[in-house]
This record gives C-alpha cells, structure tokens and sequence, in this order.
DNA sequence: CCTAATAATGATAATCATTATCAATATGCT
DNA sequence: AGCATATTGATAATGATTATCATTATTAGG
C-alpha cells in the first residue's frame, strides 16, 4: 500500500514526537512566542525534552519553512545614522543588514488602514526583503563547484 | 550674539564630547554598526570612554531621533506559525509584535527592481508598522491624566 | 577660589538568550 | 545480542545588554 515508489522518494524527514510537540505549540500559539516559551508549552506533554532540542527543532523547522522565526537572534542590534525613511535587504545566509538603494513605495492609505486595523498609532514603517546577498550567492556558487570536483554527481555517472 | 532667546527656551538637550563622537562614528559608519562595533571606533578618539555610556548614549540619541536603531535587542527572537506572506506591527513602547490583518500590498516589480539594486536573490519579504499599541496608549493617558492631578499644568499658572 | 550637593560616567558584576559540548540514550543493521 | 551511528538533553560557555555603584565632573553658593 505505502511507498509503491520506493526508497529512492525519500521523504522530507518526517518530524518526531518532540518536533511534532513543538510544532504544535507554535502553530497553537496566537501570539509570537518565543523559544523559551515554547519550551514551557512542550514539556507539559513531553517532560523529558531539553531545551537545547527546542532550539534545534525551531531551526529545523523553519529551514523547512514549516515555521517562520521573526528578529534575528544571533546578531546584536545594529544602529543607523540615515533617519530618512528607508528600507532594507537581509541575507538570509550570513545575517548581512543592507541598504535599499530605491524606496519601495506604498500607498499613504494602506499604510493607515493597516495601522488602524492592528490597534497602532502609525509611527514609521519599513519594508525588509530577505535573501541571499551577492557574496554568500558567490560563496555557495564555489563550494557547489569544488564539490563537483572531489565527489563527481552520481547522476552524470549513470548517463556515462 | 548668542542666546538672544534666554533660557527660557532650553535646547533639547545639547550634546556633550561624548555624544558627539558616538553620534559621528554612527554616521560615518556606512554599513550598520553593533553597539560594540561604535564603542571600539569611539575609543580612539575618547579613549576613557566605557561601554556602559556608549550604550546609554546610543539608546539617548535613538530616543532623541537623530540614530535609528534596527533589531530589537530587549527581546528574543519569535516563531510564527503562520507561514502565508503576512505584515507585522511592533509597539515602540513595549515591544508587542502583532499580525497585521490585511495584507500591505506592493507590486512585484517594485520588489524585484528594489532586491535586483541590492543584489540580493529575493525569497520573501515583510512590511513592518512601528507605533505605539492600543495598550501603551491608553496606559500612557491614564498615567498622563494622573499626573495632572499631582502636579497642575504650570502653563496653565502664569495664564492665571 | 573653596565646598557641599548633584549629575554624569565608567569599571565591573549580573542577566538573559542562545549555542557548544559531550556523555547518555536511542536506532538501525548484521 | 553486539556494534556503529545518530539523536538527545544536561550543563557549561558565550556574547550582548543592563544594573550597580564607587568615582569623577559639574553646578551653585558663599
Ligand atoms: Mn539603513
Ligand atoms: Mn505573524
Ligand atoms: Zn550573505
Ligand atoms: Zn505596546
């Protein structure tokens, strides 16, 4: 019945008990709750857990875009000395914090109507665009090459 | 030639030696620095200078409006098990991040014009509202209206 | 100018989120 | 079962930010 197409199709790593839980606890928090919070939430139904493997599962569930995780915290606060209004690109690789060049317009009424439909009283606003900068775009380019060299892909092979 | 205003119209706080350096090494600074990054530039030219104020100044002059602070520091990094593209808004008071409702929309090719200048390869993006939340507003009136009670509007005194 | 009161500063300890270690445990295979 | 390998979690380490508090400027009188 199951796996007609074999063990070739492997799966996307099927999530455990513990990454189910914490799954769970993200998806059921309304909130943005934070990783220790989600770490209380986990261990009233799995009390062995560690915290050391909720931070592990969050990682492994966003890179699996099961989940999203919002400021990034493996940076300190980054101060800015150009107060005009201006957006910025974030690589998602390395955590670079770049300059729009170009403002990414949007309408005066949008704006407001969101504010007030969140319950703020609009103060400024900033579009952020998340991606791989150009260095880590490079980077990855050359290792992708370097490891062709040392372990020649297996599909070219059976074509040969 | 200077102060024909008098005293009575006190500036908003004039920057000492210290300020000034933290502020000019903040502006100078093309990329965006970390805290410690400003305090390591700012010892050159005021080598007695601790990490302590450089902190205090940077949070001051962030206050005051002429720095920008990107990153909120004073909280963890948050999940959200939402994955659908959505906005946020972030109370600059008690740091709340809230869903917007409606989504902030912008074209695509603005997206992509503005990743394409960055040089970014562009995988998702986010608008974020910054204001004050319904809560700190009306916590801030109550406190505003107490505060009248105390101690009367001394410009409401000379007027009498 | 001298002195007491007050505010600003900076060295250092404390806090807190996150990550690194590593021994213990689970899992898979023969 | 017996061994290799991957996962886990307790705990230590790290790093950024904040809190303390003694020391050092600054101010206001005298
Ligand atoms: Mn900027
Ligand atoms: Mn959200
Ligand atoms: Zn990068
Ligand atoms: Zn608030």
């Amino acid at each position: 019945m199951s796996g007609s197409g074999g063990p070739t199709a492997l799966m996307k790593e099927a999530l455990n008990a513990n990454a189910q839980a914490v799954l769970e606890a993200v998806r059921s928090s309304h909130n943005h709750p934070t990783a220790l919070e989600i770490y209380e939430a986990v261990r009233k139904v799995r009390p062995r857990i560690g915290v050391a493997s909720v931070y592990r599962i969050l990682h492994s569930l966003a890179q699996q875009g099961l989940i999203r995780e919002l400021g990034r915290s493996d940076e300190a606060c980054r101060y800015d000395g150009h107060i005009e209004r201006h957006d910025h690109a974030i690589c998602t690789t390395c955590g670079a914090l770049l300059d729009l060049p170009v403002d990414v317009r949007l309408s005066e009424e949008a704006l407001r109507m969101a504010a007030q439909a969140a319950g703020i009283e609009l103060h400024s606003h900033e579009v952020r665009l998340y991606g791989q900068c150009a260095a880590c775009r490079q980077k990855a380019q050359a290792e992708r090459e370097q490891a062709r060299q040392i372990a020649p892909d297996p599909g070219a092979a059976e074509a040969e």
